[in-house]
DNA sequence: AGCACGCCGACT
DNA sequence: GTCGGCGTGCTC
């Protein structure tokens, strides 16, 4: 349209989703910070949000912003949070928001539909139409359809009433609030120890200002009841509640406990929602109307109206980490957001992750411990089944006492499951003859062999091959073995020892899809199979409520090796896998093989011993090693202007190198931006930490490992951790 | 992130 | 003689 009037002079700096900070524009009226406009960039329109308002007067030739739309503005606390995370992840502050723009039809008008309400009485008033009547009485606001299906009447009934001025017609917002939860609609007697935490969680949130509790419970002590009771609270004073939950763990068992305390369902958001559900969430978050939402890591960036309480469910779980395009922790971040909000966040775990703990012993974080299982659950009876001693009949893989205590099991009709975290039918093939060995050409691993398939596949980098029928190097035919156990062989030595029973993979490999994978899941736990050969999907998500033995194949995987946190890990799998096995009525037993009983993080889970271990990991950790989460970015300063010239985040994602892996390693040859220097430069190394060990040690030993070209001078400037 | 501009190999 | 590879550069 034509610029009828004189030229606009307001400037306002305008946050576009890109990878870029903001843009200045020009526009005829102020506007206040944190309004969603359209603005052209690159000849295209974006939706961006006012990020400040500059000077009155707009001397240069700027592009003018071409509209406003209709939403609620976004709160500054959020503006602040989305600021301080970008900061925080050393990412460009317009990703940042990008995260927060995610949703559909954003600029689109608000679609309406016609409702009804009550209007002055008809003349005629017959038994049909009184009947309408009634129900616009009883609940004005429904559209035709609606009101003549209550009714029981045909929609002829409304469109005459609406004709004699009886029925009053009114645009309404197409989206409709979500249904409202009742915090009074079934709530839970807790036993002293939830209700101690409880009310903490209560107390924390009714001061409205920053805290951050963990809530740490043993598998079955009822956290989530717990913290229910408080989101109950948040429910009350009119406030917001966010549940994060790992995304496999948002099944509908999830939302049917929230369901089942609060009479209506919480607002969901993950990957799985329809568009059109997005934007209802995401509207009805923007406007107050949600009163629970529970989601996946992305949920973090929905703009409430007003935050109460962040629950960070299962918060040691790995796929809060978002390791794509934009890198941060979802953890992290819910704590700097609670911050940001003056909320409280719950950080709630059966294994807490090394951070958190550190954090809670140091006082950062207020700890809260629930050791009792709650109501009929029983911890199950854990024990180790030595190897050595009592080692698996050669070429088998299941020793005698998980063999025998499963044909026990089977014989009172309950289920079994045989833990191993590893895909495929072999972790490794070689020749007999000539010692060749199936190694992938891309990386340094070796090909697993998947029957499924027939191929021998690389877990590192995707390289597939079909299964060779004689060995590559000397031709034998006879000589090719395959060395040691995954899922599927398990899978055959069960079904070949228990003939008669029900054997089924969960691996996530085998499972066209995750729907399936979730169907197949819920078949399991409806009791679809005597015998559960699974990887670690088997440790998250759902429950089997007739699963009563657990034997974990092999608990020493993951115990050895340079990876620093594979203990870590290995504890919480284990952990969380023996937690499954026990029936209400019933304690389970979980049995752990082992060739190394006296492994520290073995004899932990078996004498449920969590905090000597953890702190002996926690002081093992001060002395070095490789984060799991870290972002380090070179930026070459020149006068104003700050030029990032090396990011390690994007050198690891184009090498796809785990970031475990010593620094030496990650750092490899010197990155092509220092070749290019001359001259002395300031540089300055900003670093992002996921451990709240020692950074200080970590970064001098980085600093001496970045290669820099002889006769370039360049001055590190540290930018040290700082963070909540 | 997109998208344009830009300089070197195998093809209608 | 062109089509097209993706390497830098820009977006108010």
């Amino acid at each position: 349209m034509a610029d009828l009037f004189p030229s606009s002079t307001i400037t306002v700096s305008v946050l576009t989703p890109l990878p870029l900070g903001p843009l200045d524009y020009s526009a005829d009226t102020a506007l206040e910070a944190g309004t969603y406009v359209v603005v052209p960039v690159s000849g295209r329109d974006t939706v961006g949000v006012v990020w400040g308002t500059g000077s009155e007067n707009a001397p240069k030739k700027l592009k003018a912003v071409i509209r406003t739309l209709d939403i609620p503005a976004m709160p500054t606390e959020m503006r602040r949070f989305i600021e301080r995370a970008a900061r925080y992840t050393l990412t460009p502050l317009g990703m940042m928001l990008r995260q927060a723009t995610r949703a559909p039809g954003l600029a689109a008008p608000e679609e309406t539909r016609t409702v009804y309400v009550a209007g002055t009485l008809p003349e005629k008033l017959t038994e049909t139409r009184q009947r309408v009547l009634d129900v616009v009485r009883a609940s004005p606001g429904l559209a035709a359809a609606e009101l003549a299906r209550e009714a029981g009447v045909s929609a002829g009934v409304v469109k005459g009433l609406h004709e004699a001025g009886a029925l009053i017609a009114q645009e309404a917002a197409k989206d409709r609030a979500p249904p409202r939860l009742d915090p009074d609609y079934a709530i839970r007697t807790l036993n002293p120890e939830q209700q101690i935490a409880a009310e903490a969680i209560r107390a924390a949130t009714r001061a409205s200002t920053y805290a951050t509790l963990l809530l740490d419970g043993v598998t079955g002590s009822g956290k989530t009841e717990t913290y229910l009771e408080a989101v109950a609270d948040v429910i009350r004073s009119g406030r917001q509640a966010l549940i994060l939950l790992p995304e496999i763990a948002l099944t509908s068992d999830f939302i049917r406990r929230v369901r089942e305390r609060f009479g209506a369902p919480p607002v969901e958001w993950h990957s799985g929602i329809s568009p059109a559900a997005r934007r209802k969430a995401w509207r009805a978050i923007a406007r107050g109307e949600a009163q629970v939402v529970a989601g996946a890591r992305s949920a973090l960036f929905l703009p409430y109206r007003d935050l109460s309480l962040i629950v960070v469910d299962e918060e040691h779980d790995q796929s809060y980490k978002q390791e794509d395009v934009v890198l941060y922790q979802a953890r992290d971040l819910s704590v700097l957001r609670a911050a940001e909000e003056g909320a409280t966040c719950v950080l709630a775990s059966a294994t807490p992750s090394l951070e958190s703990w550190i954090n809670a012993e140091s006082g950062k974080y207020t700890r809260l411990t629930l050791l009792e299982r709650h109501g009929d659950a029983v911890l199950p009876f854990l024990s180790a089944l030595d190897v050595r001693a009592d080692p698996p009949e050669r070429g088998t893989w299941l020793a005698p006492g998980l063999v025998q205590a499963t044909r026990e099991a089977l014989s009172r009709k309950e289920q079994v499951l045989f833990f191993l975290n590893r895909r495929g039918y072999a972790p490794l093939t070689l020749c007999r003859k000539c010692g060749w060995r199936a190694g992938c050409p891309n990386c340094s691993a070796w090909l697993v062999e998947h029957k499924v398939g027939g191929a021998l596949i690389c877990h590192q980098c995707g390289h597939r091959t079909p299964a060779p029928n004689a060995c590559p190097d000397c031709d034998s035919t006879e000589h090719l073995a395959a060395c040691g156990p995954g899922v599927e062989r398990i899978a055959e030595e069960a079904a070949e020892r228990f003939p008669l029973a029900d054997v089924q993979i969960l691996s996530s490999d085998l499972a066209p899809d995750p729907k399936a994978l979730k169907q197949q899941i819920i078949d399991i736990a409806n009791g679809k199979a005597d015998i559960i050969v699974g990887t670690q999907i088997v440790a998250k998500g759902h429950n089997f409520p007739n699963l009563t033995l657990v034997g974990a194949v092999d608990a020493d995987l993951g115990l050895m090796g340079g990876d620093l946190r594979a203990s870590e890990r290995t504890f919480q799998m284990l952990n969380q896998v023996a937690g499954r096995a026990g029936r209400a009525d019933k304690p389970g037993r979980a049995m752990l093989q082992t060739a190394q009983p006296e492994h520290p993080v073995l004899k932990a889970i078996l004498a449920g011993d969590s905090a000597a271990f953890r702190q002996r990991l926690s002081d093992e950790r001060r002395l070095g090693g490789m984060p799991p989460y870290a972002r380090l970015v070179a930026v070459i300063v020149r006068g104003e202007k700050e030029e990032v010239v090396w990011d390690i985040a994007k050198a690891l994602a184009r090498n796809a190198e785990p970031l475990t892996k010593a620094g030496a390693d990650v750092f490899g040859p010197a990155p092509a931006p220092f070749a290019m220097l001359r001259g002395e430069h300031r540089v300055r190394l900003l670093v992002r930490l996921e451990r709240s060990a020692d950074h200080a040690a970590l970064i001098e030993s980085w600093r001496s490992l970045v290669k820099v070209p002889s006769g370039v001078r360049v001055v590190f400037d540290v930018d040290p951790y700082s963070f909540l």
